[in-house]
DNA sequence: TTAGGGTTAG
């Protein structure tokens, strides 16, 4: 027996609605909505009755009620006064199960279908096909695709296609390969399946091959490979891929420039942002919610918050992801109590928060400190919204309480969680051990922490410093040697900044730059002003077991301070400098980007690897908790 | 009637 659905998009009939008599009014209003074979055969006896033609009954209607009742006898006997096909009838019906919301009853009734030797066509199978592919049943599947062969339709390549996708979406990689080598025929769509399969199981190699096989390659094909390299965390393939379809005359849309702008934001690329922006705007993709979801994404990590809140309120339609996204942007940047009020706006304007949302508003008050307030959307998120708390909110909370110094409490915590600890959780109390000179945690963390990520540079570097600003060096030196015998290396820190679309990478202590002379002498002239303001070198960060006025040297050849020195240079007076760099800002660069500001009169905006800092008149958007 | 898209913790 199939299940009742109540939705179906059953073509409606033609009737002429005007000068009926009470009698064949109800005829006509049965005609449209007959919802059981005891109506129909009422209907039926009816049209007998009045001499009425049988070729009036819908077909497809009859199909659907009659498979609702197992009553295919009494509906084939109808099939065969009418003019419409037999099958074309039940493909309809098929086309609904399978689009509906028990795709199951397209397979319950292709099998009654079978038992009665209705003969299927290409569309009968296309739409069970439908079905498996919606309830992901490979071994139904395989079924149709014998079906699909023994009936000659290994030709027809949309449902050679459709049996592709289906392998490949179960993992029956050995049979998506076979059916894909024998096809006879392959088109654009074939392609794209194999491509997307290997995007999915992140073999971006394998799956750039086949992309730069794929004959006459559609808007599709482009897209699918830029947002593979996204996916897969290499943002500068994707950009040039896309330079490389615009040059091909292939014109962007919609989906390939949620791609583009996911990019830019990865690589805080604001110029081609910025373009993408102006073409979404005249192509009127700016409409489009997820367009502007991601050019809400693009501004927030090109560190454009206002432009963020532009695209943000002038957006017509929003849905959770949008609030979200302007949540965790605010978040991002220090700006926790817009944060929570967006919030409150969201829940004012009827919008249900998400788990999402909730890693926002925690990330929001960790990296401000408002922990009794993160403590309580920690509770609320559950009792008042029935969210169960996931391994990011978790980690939320163990940097929320760590940071604040509550390092006891942190470890409790984690200790209680009812689930297993990732690296990130242990990551955080690490953190928080760093800022507050915990050894003894810091130690425990680390321990769990050599075995849940080994191979993470990250951990040992923040142990080793610890140590060594406890002046522990024989303790430094234990966790470097046990890097070097893990073969664990430290990732360079680097800084790169954006002039006219040409991106300048630095690393730390680089002298090999062309302007590095121009670069000393300016930076020079910066610290005898920084003095006069009360900056004094801290060497303390620099945490090797050298002198001091060697230190010193280390200390003003960070890559941060190479790059904006580097821009101050080559930019116009005023222009806001945006810096990006690959790991934590370092304390001093954050003192000294403090007083430039001032000094220079200018913004400085530093994306590092986990927030944002905007210097503004000597001062920062972080408000030093950091 | 088949292929691609948005927010998230160290």
């Amino acid at each position: 027996m199939l299940s009742t659905v109540t939705c179906l998009h059953l073509p409606p009939l033609n009737h002429n609605t005007d000068s009926h008599t009470p009698q064949t009014l109800t005829a006509t209003h049965l005609l449209h909505s007959f919802a059981s074979p005891s109506e129909l055969k009422q209907l039926h006896a009816h049209l007998i009755k009045t001499n009425s033609p049988l070729t009036s009954l819908p077909p497809s209607r009859i199909a659907f009620v009659c498979s609702l009742n197992s009553s295919f006898s009494y509906a084939r006997k109808l099939f065969q006064h009418l003019e419409t096909p037999e099958t074309e009838a039940w493909n309809s019906c098929l086309k609904a199960f399978a689009e509906g919301n028990d795709p199951i009853d397209a397979i319950l009734l292709f099998n009654q279908l079978q038992s009665f030797c209705v003969s299927p066509d290409s569309f009968t199978l296309s739409f069970v096909l439908k079905a498996c592919t919606r309830l992901l049943d490979v071994s139904k599947g395989r079924g149709i695709h014998g079906y699909v062969e023994k009936l000659g339709f290994q030709s027809n390549l949309f449902l050679m296609n459709m049996i592709l996708n289906l392998y490949t979406l179960c993992g029956g990689e050995r049979d998506a390969r076979l059916v894909f080598d024998k096809m006879p025929q392959r088109d654009v769509v074939t392609w794209n399946i194999m491509i997307t399969q290997l995007v999915k199981r992140g073999e971006i190699k394998g799956a750039y091959d086949l992309f730069s096989q794929t004959p006459g390659r559609s808007v599709r094909s482009w897209t699918l490979m830029i947002s593979g390299f996204v996916q897969c965390g290499k943002p500068k393939e994707a950009i040039g891929l896309f330079l490389e379809m615009e040059e091909a005359g292939v014109k962007p849309n919609e989906v390939t420039v949620v791609a583009v702008l996911a990019a830019c934001a990865d690589l805080g690329d604001l110029d081609l942002g910025r373009r993408i922006h102006e073409y979404s705007n005249q192509s009127g993709f700016s409409r489009n919610v997820r367009v502007s979801n991601t050019l809400i994404e693009m501004y927030v990590k090109c560190g454009c918050l206002e432009d963020a809140c532009k695209v943000f309120d002038g957006m017509k339609e929003r849905t959770v992801v949008s609030w979200s996204a302007m949540i965790a942007g605010l978040a991002m940047h220090g700006q926790a109590e817009e944060a929570l009020r967006l919030f409150s706006e969201m829940i004012e304007k009827g919008m249900d928060p998400n788990d999402v949302t909730f890693v926002g508003l925690l990330h929001a008050c960790s990296h401000i400190g408002f922990v009794d307030q993160g403590r309580e959307f920690f509770t609320s998120m559950t009792n008042d919204y029935g969210i169960v708390p996931k391994i990011e909110h978790y980690g939320c909370m163990v940097d929320l309480l760590s940071r604040a110094g509550l390092l006891q409490e942190a470890h409790e915590f984690i200790i209680n969680m009812p689930i297993k600890p990732n690296s990130v959780v242990w990551g955080a109390l690490l953190g928080g051990c760093k800022v507050h000179k915990n050894i003894e945690l810091a130690e425990e963390a680390t321990k769990h922490l050599s075995e849940l990520d080994p191979l993470n540079d990250g951990y040992y570097v923040v142990l080793s410093n610890i140590y060594a600003e406890a002046q522990r060096w024989e303790d430094t030196a234990r966790v470097r040697k046990l890097m070097r015998e893990r073969g664990v290396k430290k990732t360079p820190g680097w800084s790169s900044i954006t002039l006219d679309g040409v991106v300048y990478e630095f690393v730390a202590g680089d002298e090999t730059h062309p302007q590095d002379q121009e670069i000393v002498q300016m930076w020079e002239k910066l610290v005898e002003k920084m003095k006069l303001k009360g900056y004094v070198p801290n060497t303390s960060v620099v945490l090797l077991d050298i002198e001091e006025g060697q230190k010193e040297k280390f200390l003003y050849r960070h890559s941060e301070k190479l790059a904006l020195v580097f821009g101050l240079i080559n930019t116009l007076p005023g222009t806001p400098i945006r810096i990006l760099k690959n790991l934590r800002v370092c304390e001093d660069c954050h003192a000294a980007f403090k007083l430039i500001s001032a000094i220079v009169d200018r913004e400085i905006v530093v994306r590092d690897r986990n927030r944002f800092h905007c210097f503004k008149d000597g001062s920062c958007s972080c408000k030093d908790y950091w």
